[in-house]
RNA sequence: GGCGGAGUAGCUCAGGUGGUUAGAGCAGCGGAAUCAUAAUCCGCGUGUCGGGGGUUCAAGUCCCUCCUCCGCUACCA
């Protein structure tokens, strides 16, 4: 049994995320820690809110709320849809917990110590009017260069060309639209990156089994331009974690906060120790999943996150951890994803266009949905959703070759047999010797399936696993359809027995080996079984033979309804947004 | 502009280090079966692998060039 601490990519605090924050980081990252729970191995899975930035702060000014209530409010709601969706985290933390308070000006502290803290004095634009520095793209004013008046402070997104904010004809808050803005001097923190580019290299170099997207976007932050640059890790905000240099005020930052990207990653450490503050454990419960010193060195550490993200957890945080000089256990791989597009577009909250997360459950069960986008899911390029191929792939992978296999199998022996495992013959799965070539051909194929699914989830494919184990579902119905019970019924129902007793084995199989990524598909599947043992399934034939004669079971009901034409099209229209 | 990714069957996508007739699912067509959610199973694909040029006995795969789409470009996160 080995130990896997795995952590998803922590989801903005700023309102309600569709469906590609979904598939990019929490559903994967969920599935693996399902899969790995059920391999019998010891999982730590963690996930958080990133609530700070100034995002946060201008979207709980329009909530009409302090951005510390908006903050718990929109937790309560994103951990609602992490239920909703079955994201099995143990612990689904907050980045503005006092736990991580602490950790991130500890770290700031150790970073200091190691000469790695500089600080800069630099001139930003303030806003008297809004009583807040802006960040370049909460600037607004018209471009220099086309004319445009719209262009942000950081580019114009009308003719593309870079900009300062100083670059702005008429500048004006993005914000409030004041137009009294100014230049002032303030000081900053910036992390010495460039002064551990080569370690940070060499670290990279190291990993040559990460997705070729992981580390290329890390190689390319290396070596572009100048090399890796410094990086500002505080803000002039109000809602943050305060800088402080471990538990010691840092003369001149009085005021100041935080960089969200500074103390976001660090939550996954923080989050573990809520983990175990909530469940009144000692610092050593979590600490042995991140201290190499106390009992972390045999830990295999899986990150999930979307491509936008990369940087920051091949560099910044990973600059943090080592920069400290202490031992804290460092990612051992990062699974990064592409974009799931919409319908041929972005998806756009400011647009509504796109399923966003609570809406999606409204109209479907969470399984319909971890099903469709984990077996699409982005891992080799950019993806799409369309309802169309929603649809079908539901209809057909759901309803039609898991649900209707279930369905047939159980009625069919609940008609002939009744609600229990049919005593008579040999199955193939039973012993070697039976004479249901069908069967043995099945197990034969089945072993190999396995197999592959295995290794596809070891090696965390999930779109491969998900078209194998869509395999295993349809060795199922070929088994059926060949070995025709229905038919042998009539002459000789010792035969016809024992095809369904083998038969009603694959739907305790199913509701095992399913379980990643059809939780509570597979629940249902075991409890109408009525197993309690779900341990993964190593060898066919004893996974096969689990249920034995006389063994009762329930007919399930439908497993999966299937989505209309009419609910298609009348959800194409509902999602698509405010504008074309 | 720079950097990265992508362009493969009607659709969504697979195709380590170049090597037998380029694959899967869906959709479509034909057949079988009738236990089942009209659900299943079997069979059927001559696709200028974005265009052009090159290296090679051999290129979707390597090199050059051009075209198109997407993302990032460090103060949104």
């Amino acid at each position: 049994m080995a130990r896997v601490l795995i952590t998803s990519a922590i989801p903005y605090i700023n309102g309600i995320k569709h469906l590609g924050n979904l598939v990019g980081s929490q559903l994967p990252s969920d599935v693996y820690a399902r899969y790995m729970r059920a391999r019998g191995h010891e999982v730590m899975h963690i996930c958080a809110t990133d609530e700070h930035g100034t995002p946060a702060e201008l979207a709980a000014a329009k909530a009409g709320l302090p951005v510390a209530e908006f903050c718990a409010i929109m937790w309560e709601k994103q951990a609602a849809l992490a239920k909703g969706f079955s994201l099995a985290f143990d612990h689904f933390g907050r980045s503005s917990s006092q736990r991580n308070h602490r950790l991130t000006q500890h770290f700031a502290g150790r970073l200091a110590d190691a000469g790695l803290i500089a600080e800069v004095s630099e001139k930003m634009i303030y806003s008297p009017s809004d009583g807040r520095f802006l960040p370049d793209r909460y600037v607004e004013g018209t471009c220099p260069n086309c004319g445009y008046e719209r262009a942000r402070g950081d580019q114009c997104e009308n003719c593309t060309k870079q900009l300062e904010p100083t670059d702005l004809l008429n500048p004006r808050s993005a914000v409030s639209g004041a137009t009294d803005l100014e230049l002032r001097e303030t000081k900053h923190l910036h992390l010495r990156q460039s002064a551990m580019a080569d370690q940070l290299q060499t670290w990279i170099d190291s990993k040559t089994d990460w997705p070729m997207l992981t580390t290329s976007i890390a190689k390319k932050w290396l070596k572009d331009g100048d090399g890796l640059q410094d990086r500002g890790i505080t803000r002039d905000l109000d809602w943050g974690i305060p800088v402080k240099r471990g538990d010691q005020d840092w003369p001149g930052m009085q005021g100041k906060v935080f960089y969200v990207w500074f103390d976001a990653p660090i939550e996954y450490i923080s989050a573990t120790a809520e983990w175990a503050d909530a469940n009144g454990l000692p610092d050593a419960a979590w600490e042995r999943w991140w201290r190499t010193d106390k009992g972390a060195d045999n830990v295999r550490y899986v990150q999930f996150m979307g491509k936008d993200n990369v940087p920051f957890h091949t560099l910044s945080f990973p600059a943090t951890i080592l920069g400290s000089g202490e031992p804290w256990k460092l990612v051992d791989y990062i699974k990064s994803f592409n974009f799931l597009n919409y319908q041929g577009g972005q998806f756009s909250t400011s647009q509504g266009r796109g399923v966003f997360q609570d809406q999606a459950l409204e109209i479907l069960p969470a399984d319909y949905w971890r099903w469709w986008l984990m077996s699409n899911v982005p891992e080799g390029s950019d993806s799409e959703f369309t309802w169309e191929q929603f649809q079908s792939g539901t209809n057909k992978d759901l309803a039609d070759v898991l649900g209707n296999f279930v369905s047939r199998i159980t009625k069919f022996c609940r008609s002939r047999f009744g609600e229990a495992v049919p005593t008579g013959g040999v199955s193939a799965a039973e012993d070697s010797t039976s004479s249901d070539t069908d069967g043995h051909a099945l197990c034969q194929n089945l072993q190999k399936l396995l197999d592959d699914y295995t290794a596809h989830m070891d090696a965390l494919e999930f779109r491969k696993a998900a078209a194998t184990l869509r395999a295993i579902w349809a060795a199922g119905n070929e088994y059926l359809q060949t070995a025709a019970p229905w038919t042998s019924f009539k002459t000789d129902p010792e035969q016809a027995a024992q095809v369904v007793r083998l038969a009603l084995n694959l739907v305790r199989f199913y509701g095992i080996v399913s379980a990643p990524f059809l939780p509570n598909t597979a629940r249902v599947l075991s409890e109408a079984m009525q197993v309690t043992d779900t341990a993964w399934p190593e060898d066919i034939g004893d996974a096969l033979s689990a249920l034995a004669p006389g063994h009762v079971f329930s007919t399930p009901d439908v497993l999966f309804a299937k989505i209309t034409d009419e609910q298609r099209s009348d959800w194409e229209s509902r999602f698509a947004g405010s504008s074309s």
